[in-house]
DNA sequence: CAGTGAGCGAGCTTCCGCTTGACTT
């Protein structure tokens, strides 16, 4: 038996640091925290001073149990978690669910995961502290307190099974309030004036394009300046040359980890946190958890000897990064590379493409600055004194990190175009060829995405590198939000071209306001947000969390005792919840629409029990109200009162076909036809109410044909299994059950026998949908 | 991945942070 056992957070992290301690150290891992307030209950005490009740999950006793285990035996237990605050209170919770005695177990910490790392921490061993886990404790307890008596608030005033969080609200505040400035955007128009001249160097000629700085509010305006244009000659006035310089980003947290990877591979969130799990716990990267951009000693010289033996001594740059973000607790370091001499690495192509990025960001971080010569050309114009037109370029001196990587950005489009010039000197005239003044609209501050919503909240401290993904799902299970792309509208705009001496002015058009993967608020998100707005706006504030983390800082100083900061807040906000409990009226965020022409009874717009919902007449009336859910793509402050009546109008009949009655409605998948028990999925291109019967026989006819032409072979003795043409190619059916076709067999020439045996071989398709369903089902729970 | 097509019924839902697992021979 070992004389000593090593508790960690991470498995990973325990195997890695098994192989550096001798035989005389076993080490386990908690795997996060062992105890937790219950999962059902409050949990907490308010009369006793927020006494929390700890328990061990199900999920964990087993853990607990081998590490009490161990424990018995072991000469010292060493309490190695994470330095900070969470990480000082699993430390805690481990003395206590362990029943450690003082002298039994030691807190130690260390901050790279190397051999002499741990020999130096454990020669450093220290008490708990007991004021660090006094702030976890208060961290907690509020966070349970503010979500277990605002989600039931919600239950009752707004929709069942709701939430509410201090962080969650208010990453759906900042969506709705996103969307409300994307849809109140005023845009407005002027014109961008820019010219191409020729140069003529050596027998060719190259086109250089200069722009006017200043823009034209009108139309008439820029046209007049263009009049002023006419028969002008340019001349280069000036040529300025200014030395610039670019850096390289810092290595990766968590949160530039999943922005970069949602901008460069189209990552989501989660999918993000996915594959850099698996890389980690392959010993590929570092942990992934993390706020900080340090990398440890060992890493930099690792980073200086590749970039020197990759691209030479003149580009390195050995530099330590600071951390700005709020909060941040700095227990780990960077996201990089465990072995940086290692190019590529992972065992699926996104795992590969994620490592590659973490790479390359990882040794540009310690790579020279790329030096830049920036040029501007000032072009006169011999007819007005009050333009110029600016030319200007960028050529790169040195490519230093840029050999290597650039971060992208968020905008999605970006003004550059900046190259080489042609060779120009001063006093130059230059030939125009063509001078364009084109109306540009200025533009709303783009919508978030998954990952630049995780930007904004971590700039805000609220959430933390462990919970941005979760949280990001939480709000769209919670259907807060939803990540979807919306079509653009055309939008005309006008051009105005000066060439030879003669103006053309034309329409154009362009495509405004599409989005790709953006996150909309729902009208439930809305109505929820509005309803915590206006009755704990304190909570919703964005500086809510900042403000909190400071008290929380100074528990852990020991300024200030848990309880009575808990205290502070929770009878203000507790008062608040009982009187908003008593006061307020259901909130449904109703709206009137109108009259009922039929009824003469008001048509109202409102959230119900299953979502957005049109009302028809008041509860108490001698009729009861009629009721219809509101469908995909319609809200409730954009619906109208015509729309919302004919939503009354299905299902409805559609005459007969065959002896059997047509039905037509909308159901989860869009409009459809009923027809002997059949479904037919109408053309989107198909108004559900106006559908004739002969259109609706023309649907069945078509699907009919096209379910015939799907059927490559069927066998008589056995009608049930089927080779069908798919839209990914031939497969076979067996009753409901679909089979992947071995990619070696002709789909013609297959037998019954050899179908069979892909049958009971039974592989992937039947599989994996199975897996499919049970996770998704989990996740409708 | 190959198709899908509901309507409220009596008890439950919920927070934020740590971390991955998945009964036995």
């Amino acid at each position: 038996m070992a004389k000593n056992l090593v508790i960690v957070e991470s498995p990973a992290k325990a195997k890695t640091i098994e192989g550096f301690l001798g035989k005389e150290f076993t080490v386990k891992s908690s795997f996060g925290h062992v105890r937790d307030l219950p999962k059902n209950t409050i949990g907490v005490d308010i009369d006793k001073g927020f006494d929390p009740d700890y328990e061990i999950p199900a999920d964990k006793k087993p853990v607990v149990a081998d590490l009490r285990k161990l424990a018995k035996n072991a000469e010292t237990v060493w309490l190695a978690t994470d330095e900070d605050r969470e990480g000082e209170a699993i430390s805690w919770h481990l003395a206590e669910s362990l029943k450690l005695d003082p002298g039994h177990y030691k807190r130690i910490v260390f901050h790279e995961i190397t051999k002499n790392a741990i020999l130096n921490a454990i020669k450093q061993p220290r008490s708990i502290d007991q004021n660090l886990v006094y702030a976890q404790q208060a961290r907690r307890v509020l966070d349970r307190l503010v979500g277990f008596e605002l989600s039931p608030l919600l239950w009752k005033k707004v929709k069942p099974a709701l939430s509410a969080g201090r962080v969650q609200s208010v990453a759906v505040r900042l969506i709705v309030e996103r969307e409300k400035e994307v849809q109140g955007f005023n845009a407005t128009s002027s014109y961008k004036v820019s010219a191409m001249f020729l140069v003529e160097h050596n027998g060719d000629t190259t086109p250089l394009k200069a722009e006017l700085p200043k823009r034209f509010k009108t139309r008439e305006e820029a046209r007049a300046f263009l009049e002023t244009c006419k028969g002008a000659t340019f001349k280069i006035e000036d040529i300025e040359k200014k030395p610039g310089k670019k850096s390289p980003a810092p290595p990766f947290t968590t949160s530039t980890l999943q922005q970069e990877a949602s901008r460069k591979l189209g990552f989501s969130v989660s999918r993000t946190m996915v594959v850099a799990q698996k890389l980690y716990e392959s010993g590929k990267i570092t942990y992934m958890r993390t706020d900080s951009h340090n990398l440890s000693g060992a890493a930099m010289a690792m980073a200086r000897e590749e970039i020197e033996k990759n691209f030479g001594a003149e580009f390195v740059k050995l530099r330590k990064y600071a951390t700005k973000s709020k909060g941040a607790q700095e227990a780990h370091e960077a996201i990089r590379p465990t072995y940086i001499n290692v190019h590529n690495a992972g065992k699926d192509a996104a795992e590969k493409k994620l490592y590659e990025l973490i790479w390359k960001r990882t040794i540009a971080s310690q790579m020279s600055d790329a030096l830049l010569e920036k040029t501007n050309i000032t072009i006169g114009i011999s007819t007005t004194k009050k333009e110029k037109f600016i030319a200007s370029g960028e050529v790169i001196k040195f490519e230093g990190f840029l050999k290597v990587y650039l971060e992208s950005s968020d905008d999605e489009e970006e003004e550059n175009g900046t190259g080489l010039l042609p060779p120009l000197k001063k006093e130059q005239v230059l030939p125009l060829q063509e001078m364009t003044a084109t109306e540009r609209y200025t533009k709303p501050l783009p919508r978030y995405t998954e990952a630049s919503l995780v930007k904004k909240m971590e700039e805000l401290g609220i959430g933390r590198p462990s919970t941005y993904a979760p949280t990001i799902s939480t709000i769209q299970k919670r259907t807060y939000a939803i990540k979807e792309s919306r079509e653009g509208v055309k939008r005309a705009y006008s051009q105005l071209t000066l060439s030879r001496d003669k103006i053309n002015e034309k329409e154009m058009y362009e495509i405004t306001g599409a989005d790709k993967n953006k996150l909309f608020p729902t009208d439930i998100g809305q109505v929820v947000n509005s309803f915590l707005m206006e009755h704990f706006a304190g909570i919703m504030d964005y500086h809510f969390t900042a403000k909190v983390e400071r008290e929380f800082d100074e528990i852990a100083e020991g300024k200030k005792q848990w309880s009575l900061v808990i205290k502070d807040f929770y009878w203000p906000f507790h008062d608040k919840v009982e009187q908003t409990l008593k006061e307020s009226e259901k909130y449904s965020g109703q709206r009137l629409l109108g009259q009922d022409p039929a009824s003469g009874r008001n048509v109202y717009a409102r959230i119900g029990k299953f979502g957005s919902m049109i009302q028809i007449g008041e509860p108490d009336d001698v009729d009861k109200p009629r009721f219809a859910s509101m469908r995909k793509g319609q809200s409730l402050d954009s619906i109208t009162l015509e729309e919302a009546l004919d939503l009354f109008k299905l299902p409805r009949k559609a005459g007969e076909y065959e002896g059997k009655e047509l039905v037509i409605g909308v159901g989860r998948f869009g409009p459809y036809i009923r027809h002997d028990n059949k479904f037919y999925s109408l053309p989107k291109e198909e108004d559900p109410l106006a559908i004739t019967t002969e259109k609706a026989v023309e649907v069945i006819e078509a699907k009919r044909e096209s379910d015939r032409q799907k059927i490559i072979k069927s066998f008589d003795e056995d009608p049930e299994i089927r080779v069908l043409k798919g839209r990914w190619g031939p497969y076979i059916a067996s009753g409901k059950k679909n089979f992947k076709l071995p990619k070696n067999l002709n789909p013609e020439e297959i037998t019954l026998e050899e179908a069979k045996k892909i049958i009971s071989s039974g592989t992937s398709d039947a599989k994996s949908r199975k897996t499919k369903r049970a996770t998704s089902s989990k996740r409708g729970k």
